[in-house]
DNA sequence: CGCAGTCTTTAGAGTTCTTCCAGATTGTTG
DNA sequence: CAACAATCTGGAAGAACTCTAAAGACTGCG
């Protein structure tokens, strides 16, 4: 009952647990991104989104937010394309489809990859993450609009 | 003999295979990027070594060419930092080691790194390609220097 | 060989994405 | 609520890349 009232509860919960100030800004943000499924979105659509829903935020700041919100662990950045960055709200372990006609990235969902037989590092270094995108292509029919982005 | 005087030949081969007409500058960079061991490299450093090497050449050009060639199929790119383009001179299937310290990409040798169970495509579209990319951090002993790049 | 005619190259301007900056604003703490 | 630090902002700056229009270089044909 009460928590239903207070939509910003969660994602506030969020912002301090990773010592971020909950401000206008970020929260709106923040919102945005968590509240609802699994979301890639690049800086320019974010700021988008919030200009949108009536949120006042600089581009600078949109940046600064999504940058903040990868070191403290709340997004994982993801590089498909050259000269653009995606951000994912799932952080956990998994891959992605890219579809290189519309530049859509999605998660693959499950757990239907894996990466057989990793090589060991080369030596002095350890493996910090391992990265596999699936590069898509339109085919003949059309494809079916997805829920999430 | 004959072969071992015109060091020109291979890759004068190589670019009229593809349909490209053999200019000096298309000489010059196919021999520093086909001449020796597979490489990775960018735009900027590519232009840099051509400078180094006496070939007059501007970045527009490198860019084009570096283009050309990766349409041609004599390179494949690869993207694992955003804002930034590799090179490749190695096309045939394979993956990737990013050091993402230095910014050194190597390819993974021989097959010691196998996709399973590769999802299926989404409605509507066909799988083009698979991109591994496994990011390394260096450890605290220093990592050795490896002979190409 | 020589000269169209076409393909390439080039310097510099332009684009796009992202970061930096310095001043204004906002959140927090006592 | 004052004071201080953290944050936000628009605009300038930067990095990587592409575009443009004019000059230069191949190639094929006569």
């Amino acid at each position: 009952m009460m928590t239903a009232n207070r939509p910003y509860k969660l994602v506030l919960d969020r912002l301090n647990g990773v010592g971020l100030r909950p401000t206008r800004q970020r929260l709106g943000l923040a919102r945005l991104l968590f509240e609802g499924c699994d979301r890639h979105v690049t800086a320019e659509q974010l700021h988008g989104e919030a200009l949108s829903a009536d949120l006042r935020v600089s581009l600078a700041t949109v940046y600064n937010t999504l940058n903040q919100f990868t070191e403290a662990g709340l997004l994982r950045e993801v590089v498909v394309e050259a000269g653009k960055s995606y951000f994912d709200t799932n952080t956990s372990e998994h891959h992605h489809f890219f579809l290189e006609n519309t530049g859509r990235l999605e998660d693959i969902p499950g757990d239907h990859l894996v990466v057989q037989s990793l090589p060991k590092a080369p030596v002095g270094t350890r493996i910090a993450r391992v990265d596999v995108i699936v590069r898509l292509v339109e085919d003949a029919s059309p494809a079916t609009a997805p829920f999430c982005d």
